[in-house]
DNA sequence: AAGGGGCATTAACTTAAGTTAATTAGGGAT
DNA sequence: ATCCCTAATTAACTTAAGTTAATGCCCCTT
């Protein structure tokens, strides 16, 4: 368990915040709503996704055991979440407000590093997505996904990973396809 | 002048760090190689390049004047930058070892708020970058950039955009007229 | 005024993704 | 075993981006 797990296991047990049971196919929280809990998954999968006024979807990223999901927008800036979490499997997951993570952390200087960790770690995950969406083709993203995230790979549909490399699950099927051509 | 800012100014201020001065073309930090400091740019553009094996470029970010340019994993991770830094304008900057953030931030605490607030207003802009690669089409990231950042759009080439955009210039080229057609 | 250099545009062609729809393959459930 | 539902594949066609190269435009220099 590491350092931010430890904080947030301290904020949980100090607010004897219960561990709350989802179905997949459950929504955590809404697009366009404020949502300022932070959901620490205890087991499960989920995705969040941005669904577009023309009925579009588009996966912004799965979390899974261990991940903390939520909504930078509205957890930090108290704006509506642009996208909803949405759970693939059945989930076993601690909701708590961001209001008590921050209380724990004013009492506790020393964790705020603990959070400025956290976020650099986001960060550095952000800048590796932004990397492939720049510079990679969606079949090297695709191969990328494959072999970096192979636990998350097994466990979701091929639609999901196509809206998650931001093509059509047509597309994706194709790619496979080509691929198996050239190796 | 922001809270940021501020702390910059401090450090740079009790380090005597020097003004340092860039033409067009010059590198401040180049891909491949640990850079461990922060540039605070005080008037100018910068570009942040990806150079891939093939020689093909692509442009993670345009920097200007109270911007701060940097590489996360050089900076934090101490790895090697997977970019590099290219001067666009003549520019003035102040290059500042992270080291010394560090320590000025361990001498003030509060800071700390600050730095996790630098990080947070990064990670949304991130945010929104990932949102727009994956979600919208070029043509739209063209129009968002556009009337987003009127102030960098004035100063890059088309083809510095397209790069930008994760498209070729003849690619933009292409898609400025059919907007025109349209519109 | 004439030439050059750097960009942007246009053209011609190739490649791949989007779209829609039909087909196939698997996995429960009855 | 059959039916049904879902997901993946394939097909046919459209649209747009990549590639390479030629052309046009503008500004600067001499």
């Amino acid at each position: 368990m590491d350092k931010y797990q430890q904080l947030l296991s301290n904020v949980s047990d100090s607010n004897k915040l219960p561990t709350l049971s989802y179905k997949p196919g459950d929504i955590l929280f809404h697009q366009g709503v404020v949502e300022p809990r932070l959901f620490w998954i205890k087991s499960g999968l989920v995705k969040l996704v941005f669904i577009q006024p023309d009925g579009k979807e588009f996966v912004k990223a799965f979390l899974a055991e261990n991940d903390i999901s939520g909504s930078l927008m509205s957890v930090i800036f108290e704006k509506p979440s642009p996208y909803q979490c949405v759970c693939i499997e059945p989930c076993e997951i601690i909701a708590m407000p961001y209001s008590n993570v921050r209380e724990w952390s004013e009492k506790t200087p020393q964790l705020k590093d603990v959070e400025l960790e956290y976020m650099q770690q986001l960060t550095a995950r952000k800048e590796e997505r932004e990397y492939q969406f720049l510079c990679l083709t969606p079949a090297q993203r695709y191969q990328s996904f494959k072999s970096g995230y192979p636990h998350i790979f097994k466990r979701i549909s091929q639609a999901e990973l196509a809206l998650f490399l931001g093509i059509t699950p047509v597309a994706l099927s194709r790619i496979k396809t080509r691929l198996q051509a050239t190796a």
